[in-house]
DNA sequence: TTTT
DNA sequence: TTTT
């Protein structure tokens, strides 16, 4: 049994991060990633994928990227279904995210970085691999419910570990 | 712009092979893709994974895969909506597949095969690549409003070519 | 920076398992992959693709594969050199499994199962997940030094960890 | 049989851009793809990737791409062996590209683009893509045997269609 | 609504 | 023989 994605698109909006009740990081975000084909209207369609990611690279995802961020997923697809208000099933096709790698140049859109940078290129981070620290150490939020941050209504049966 | 799947797992159901209106085939099918870890429970729950697949490759599909066997699909995620019944939009991801794999050993699954075989294990047939003809003919359905084939409302715009 | 391959094939031989000096499994194998298309003379030519893994899963692949199993590889590909006897540079590019998948039905090639088994088709066994443990228990060789195992040179520079 | 690579990395090199003496383009060049965790030095080390791309999309590689650009591949492993001076066999692993993406902002290294573009993105182009046409025409050498490109010596045999 |  |  195999199940692998590779996806390198642009985030639709900003990440969302929030907590579970245990205290678990986890950040959502949609990749917008062009088709590399034309429709009969001769338009280049995206394709709006839905993606999460837990724990610490979850953090990562939410502190750098954001609306338009240029980033690699690598991951599985989940399905899953949850009870709708309506009372039925509701179905979810989404891909969860081992690691994402941020493939912007560090300053490319202006805002960004701040103070000028002479290494424009980016030398890349890997949100997910459970070997590496990431070497910029940034201000995480250490507190899972300090801050700004959301508890959300997932239980740890959503965990996959 | 990247987006790429690859899935290894059974088909839930025999596939389901239909015709656009204008003749093009499309098979849909449901891999079950065990996952590799098990929940809390102790259980090891599967993803049911929407897979499409279009033109002559879903003529293979139809023929040579049922329920149970064992595929490997390649393909890349599409996102897409339509209006619903009850009037709001219905949002839909799926795997597009570009080529699916017969990994089965042909006389697996007894009814299958029929007579015996001395070469017990499959070679696999690429269901999806452009290059290659199936070497063993199958009789497809040459006519695609002939037979049990189904009409769909599909329209071109669907095709990804 | 992405790096990830996902292969299904044949192994050409039996896995080869060593061990490093500080007792670190690693095995080796080659997999067959036939490609979907036919070269000019007609044949389908197969690529055969060096793969490394190392640890827990690589005691998996010694004791479930063999020459002619098929399986499924996730993982990346690694370029590395070393000093030749003849003096010059060597270049190897092979691929570092994450884990290995055992796509063979329980009891395909006659002499692997032994006793009947009414449940023709293979569960799978995820090779290199790190959560999960194989629920079947095989018989390990705890010992990386003892039985028949090999020693080989390679230094704790080539673990990925 | 399946055989799927997807790679983001950086050139080393500008692409060599030859053609067979029936004029069908071949590109090679080789991709940096820095690994996600370091050494026991603490050094994060590189695969050195050697990848082929053929017919059009390999004339948009080495029309786009240059030393430095960030790419990402889509493809497969290619295995294959030639007598080497010395009268011996040289084994080669490849990638053999479908398709390569260029993942770099416009005019991020300053001498590419020349003048300022007010859309800071790259918006990509599939360099493989059968279906595609780079809306933005470059000047491409349709005479394979013009300017500067030069002739190799490679049989279409090489030639995967 | 799910496969072995 | 390697990229940022």
């Amino acid at each position: 049994m195999i199940n692998r994605v590779v996806l390198v698109g642009r985030l639709t909006k900003d990440p969302d991060l929030r907590y579970t009740p245990s205290g678990v990081a986890v950040a959502t975000f949609t990749l917008a990633v062009n088709r590399a084909f034309s429709n009969q209207q001769g338009d280049r369609e995206a394709d709006f994928i839905n993606c999460v990611i837990w724990r610490k690279p979850a953090e990562n995802v939410a502190n750098f990227l954001k609306k338009g961020s240029l980033a690699g997923v690598e991951g599985r697809i989940q399905t899953r279904s949850y009870d709708g208000q309506d009372g039925k099933k509701v179905y979810v096709t989404e891909v969860v995210a081992d690691s994402v790698q941020f493939l912007e140049p560090r300053n490319a859109s202006g805002n960004q970085g701040g103070s000028f940078n002479g290494n424009q290129q980016n030398q890349g981070f890997n949100a997910g691999n459970p070997f590496e620290a990431p070497s910029q150490k940034p201000s995480f939020n250490d507190d899972p419910f300090g801050g700004t941050s959301k508890t959300i209504d997932i239980t740890d049966d959503d965990l996959p570990f």
